[in-house]
DNA sequence: GAGCCGTGGAG
DNA sequence: TCTCCAAGGCT
């Protein structure tokens, strides 16, 4: 790194000053840190999903959740359901045993090293050291995607990712200051969000355009290389809504992949061609709408055709619990099901 | 290491 | 409309 990137903090701490964005979970530039477990439940939160999303999920979650000791007490029903919309269910199933963890093992407090932090379930490399920088003001290397975005350009670093990350780590523990760990963390993932965007990056209002060596080049947002995606496969199914008394069945789908953990509506397989009735939760006489709902995962896109059944008490099905029609926003159901509920009740009327 | 795991916004 | 991808972690 060149001799000069030191100034690179700064810079971008001065800037953080005027600039950064007030959060529910940020304590204002040079105040003293915020509630660890604010902090933690933020950086979960925020895993992979962005500010605008989390904001309202955090709001009601503290309000419900104050504290490490009641979630920890926390039904787990009750905790999956509030997650819901929020996506990659797994952060709520390894909250739930973080939360648990840390009363357990920790005396009911957030360690404040990284190592320690590493060892709670749901907290990575990425996590223990924003939380050390910003919970406990520990110097941290804290390198997210923004940071890998704003380095790899800072540092003009061309090998693609994932290759790339340890050439980026070393470049941004160069730039990290010994003091105010935890703005320097936040100032660089806003300037990542908001200035060093993956796409038409805003570099006239860059605090540290000066040390930019993409910039410089003239491509800055040829920076980071990535490597090339494969195409999301398209996989077919069927939900079935099955409703009985102004209620409808809903399932607990499988603790562990995909959706762990949530309730659902029933399903067939997910396969290459549409599965028609294949595992459906009863006999009876089931509709196909001539509607679809299309839904896109992370890693393909899901087509399902949608079997409705009005049945009365005397008819044998599969496990399940009956929820009532009128509440099922109450569910907790994932948006991919949310969206088949909405289609299979304006179908009713 | 690479695949799995949601969702909504931006362009 | 469609593609890309975001405050990653786990296996």
């Amino acid at each position: 790194m060149s001799a000069n990137l030191p100034s690179v903090a700064s810079d971008l701490l001065g800037w953080y000053d005027r600039h950064a964005r007030e959060l529910p979970w940020r304590a204002p530039p040079g105040t003293p840190p915020p509630d660890p477990y604010r902090v933690w439940l933020s950086e979960v939160m925020l895993q992979q999903t962005q500010v605008a999303t989390v904001r309202p999920h955090f709001e009601r979650w503290v309000a419900r959740w104050p504290d490490f000791a009641r979630l920890a007490a926390a039904d787990d029903a009750e905790v999956m359901a509030a997650w819901a919309g929020l996506g990659y269910y797994a952060r709520a199933r390894n909250l739930l045993k973080g939360a648990r963890a840390i009363v357990s093992d920790h005396g009911g407090r957030l360690p404040d090293s990284e190592a320690a932090l590493r060892t709670i379930p749901g907290i990575g490399d990425y996590t223990a050291a924003a939380i050390a920088a910003i919970a406990f003001g520990r110097r941290a290397v804290v390198v997210d995607a923004n940071v890998e975005r704003v380095v790899a350009r800072l540092a003009a670093i061309d090998t693609p990712l994932p290759a790339a990350k340890p050439a980026i780590r070393a470049a941004t523990d160069a730039i990290t200051p010994d003091a105010h760990a935890g703005d320097f963390a936040q100032a660089m993932m806003d300037l990542g969000s908001t200035i060093c965007t993956t796409r038409a990056p805003r570099c006239l209002l860059c605090p540290i355009a000066r040390h930019c060596r993409a910039l410089a080049a003239g491509v800055p947002d040829r920076f980071p290389v990535k490597p090339t995606k494969r195409a999301r496969p398209v996989r077919h199914g069927t939900m079935f809504w099955l409703e009985r008394d102004g209620a409808v069945l809903l399932v607990r789908r499988p603790a562990r992949g995909l959706l762990g953990g949530m309730r659902a509506l029933p399903t067939g397989p997910w396969s290459d061609a549409p599965p028609g009735l294949a595992d459906a939760p009863a006999e009876a006489d089931w509709r196909i709408s001539p509607a679809t709902s299309e839904h896109g995962f992370t890693h393909f896109t899901l087509v399902s055709a949608l079997a409705s059944a009005v049945i009365d008490g005397h008819i044998a099905v599969a496990d399940g619990e009956w929820w009532p029609i009128a509440q099922i926003e109450s569910a907790g159901l994932p948006t991919v099901f949310a969206k088949a509920a909405a289609m299979f009740e304006g179908m009713r009327e």
